[in-house]
DNA sequence: TTGTCATTTGGTAAAATTACCAAGTATGGG
DNA sequence: CCCATACTTGGTAATTTTACCAAATGACAA
């Protein structure tokens, strides 16, 4: 039964909520190449530096992410890389979505013309 | 910078999101050993059929899931098993949290009582 | 055709997410 | 000590997600 274990899907899912944001993933992949600043971020993504913020600190909270504090900085550190593991497999579903919604579309311009 | 790759971020979480959920992740999950009907997850989630019928659209229109309807019945199918490879890890990442977050609560009993 | 089973769709209210601004905290320099 | 820099936090409005009920659709059976 599901409700058995519920509680395991509802972490599992929690996870991939931290993740399944396009700045977020965004963030988590760059932090694949090493640590970062959230300053770094701030240069290269065009949201308010609160916003940024926000996004790290639900990283953190879900446990994908570290902080430590370095000076004024504070850098930011991919703790489980193997979680962004899904990315090829992901790039494959967007490619097939795309073949399928592609040729789809020619169908169904095919049968507006005849 | 990212606004040049946003498109495929955005992508990307696209089919995260329809993943995060804990009933659309146990759905997921159920269909890794084969096609089930929605009457079988009705019988085994407690939620309205209606609600149970959302989900798997999600599932499908992320191109996670196909249906296929024979007789009265819908039977759901995982197209990319891949995307569920993720699993591992995340069961990883929920232990290293509880850990933390019980030596955490260690700590601060420790701290209040002394 | 009429009914029934299996599922989807439309509508809606409640809850969650998101992004911004403004204000707060912490650190190091002068 | 005072100030600037680097972040975080609180507040809030707009949007999205979620779940339910009710009604619609589609297939087969009587």
């Amino acid at each position: 039964m599901y409700e058995n274990e519920k509680k395991l899907y509802e972490a599992k899912a929690h996870i991939l909520k931290a993740l399944a944001h396009p700045t977020r993933l965004y963030m988590a992949e760059q932090l694949l190449h090493g640590e970062k600043c959230v300053c770094e971020f701030v240069r290269e993504i065009d949201a308010d530096i609160s916003t940024i913020s926000k996004h790290l600190s639900i990283l953190k909270e879900a446990g994908i992410v570290s902080d430590e504090k370095r000076g004024k900085q504070v850098f930011y550190h991919l703790k489980t890389p193997c979680i962004l593991q899904f990315t090829e497999c992901a790039v494959d579903i967007i490619k097939s979505n795309l073949k399928e919604r592609s040729s789809l579309m020619t169908r169904i311009q095919v049968e507006k013309e005849t």
